[in-house]
DNA sequence: TTTAGTGTCATAATACACTATGACACCAAA
DNA sequence: TTTGGTGTCATAGTGTATTATGACACTAAA
């Protein structure tokens, strides 16, 4: 995973792992990689990553058993779905509408997000 | 203006005011708010503004005149209209995607987006 | 019980955005 | 020339994300 410069890192952490429980590469009961071992990975402070893990600990979508590692929790699937949508549409999706706007965009460059939501539909 | 927490300050001055020459607010040839006069008036540094001026005037979207003051360029429309909207569809456009497949959302989801899209068309 | 892996906590150090403030050069108008 | 407004630069201080590192409690398995 490489960072970009407009979010800090341990929210990216998070985001990223949230990517990875709405596609399924994570599932519900899954234990995710260890503070250590993540940080590790991705070339990262231990406490980084522990920050991550506290604050998806507060959202309810992972469990901490001590000793043991943390685990996607049973319904952070379902909760992120309903969350992160609303969450979109609430705040993102308005200044979307008004980049569009300013940026005078129409419909055919949006092209490849529609052809996004006509897959979903089915 | 409110600021965010997760872009930092001196770009949001920046955007606001990029904002501002795309809906016309500010013309070509319009003189800005002074560094002393726009720190003031947004509770912020002077060194602050002066950073995000200096990101303008290299950006080419903004003039400096020593002694006088910072005026929005003849170019800036043109050239922001062509370069942000260049910068989105490479950038956002994707992650949008993603998001919308991740998060399984539909047209109607988008519904009002679509609306401004067909505005901007006529 | 020992060992190795887990999370947890505390400390100090670094980087950087932002603040606070003063001083200076430039320009227009009184 | 003086005054008041402009940008510009330099310095020092604050807050916070991140790093580096060590120590400790917990758990599973040898």
């Amino acid at each position: 995973m490489e960072f970009g410069d407009h979010k800090t890192i341990f929210l990216q952490i998070r985001d990223w792992l949230v990517d990875q429980i709405l596609t399924g590469k994570l599932a519900p009961g899954d234990r995710i990689p260890s503070v250590r071992e993540l940080a590790a990975d991705i070339e990262v402070n231990r406490n980084t990553v522990m920050r991550s893990y506290a604050l998806m600990e507060q959202e309810g979508i992972v469990d901490n058993r001590r000793g043991i590692g943390f685990f996607v929790s049973e319904q952070a699937r379902q909760r992120l779905a309903v969350d992160e949508k609303a969450q979109f549409i609430r705040d993102e999706l308005p200044k979307l509408i008004h980049q569009a706007k300013v940026l005078k965009m129409t419909l055919s460059d949006f092209q490849p997000l529609i052809d996004q939501l006509n897959e979903n539909e089915q």
